[in-house]
DNA sequence: GATAGGGCTTCCAGTAACTGGAAGGTCAAG
DNA sequence: CTTGACCTTCCAGTTACTGGAAGCCCTATC
């Protein structure tokens, strides 16, 4: 199958599938015209990323979540440890953001908010507010 | 001052505060030897913008920010309300990131982890798995 | 048969915000 | 006088795409 009817399989822009092409995570046939022709398996493979981009993997991270993907041999304590891996990645993100918020509404609610110069958010920005 | 001196003020690498100039954010003096020379005013600019940075505003962000902190005559509502919506974004992607912890550590519990080549994560991301 | 359109191809450039490194000038200490 | 730290500029690389140009392929319609 052609890469727009591949793309919307995997709900992917075409573009992206070319990227992945471009640096080695999938590589399907070709027609007789030169249009790349997408397997049912070829298909599989890129729902996969985009399935695992989505969940916030990294593209070498996909790469080796592929490789353990096509290896029927591979332990599923390797696939876990990196889930988990994962999970405690996305929550340092989130408290770090979590206090970032913090910081910003606690700016926010100092500040009036009128048509006055006076910022309160623009004083602490400059090292002279209050402290969040 | 060198740019070393005022990295270390602003607590930021002097490789960015070299960016930051090349990007029209801030423009100090030159010594005679053709070292960068910067103010107090000039670390006071750099420090606005650390802060500002870390606070998860973006570079073009943080220079509509300065010029409000350059423009005494700004309204404080201008700067509350990037403030607020700047807080709406982050809680955004705090909810994000929190679907998709959920998601993998929903993934991760029903994976056994051993050495079994069977796993539940790789089998939800090729799309025949649990659902999370 | 000409043409219009949509999809496909390749290649080049740009995004955000730096970061690393090379090649070389400047300065103070020993 | 040399060493080492610090400074300069410029170029390249990072992540994961995305946009656009120039041009081929295919089908349908007039």
């Amino acid at each position: 199958m052609n890469i727009g009817n591949a793309a919307e399989k995997a709900s992917l822009p075409a573009k992206t599938i070319r990227y992945y092409e471009e640096i080695g995570l999938i590589t399907p046939g070709r027609a007789e015209n030169g249009y790349r022709d997408y397997s049912d398996n070829d298909v599989h493979r890129l729902r996969f990323l985009q399935r695992s981009r989505s969940l916030g993997f990294t593209i070498d991270e996909c790469r080796l979540l592929l490789s353990l993907y096509d290896d029927k041999q591979r332990a599923s304590a390797d696939v876990k440890a990196m889930a988990l891996e994962k999970v405690a990645e996305i929550e340092r993100k989130i408290a770090d953001l979590q206090s970032l918020r913090d910081t910003l509404s606690t700016l926010a609610r100092h500040c009036h908010g009128d048509g006055r110069p006076d910022c309160p958010i623009i004083d602490d920005l400059a090292g002279e507010g209050v402290s969040a």
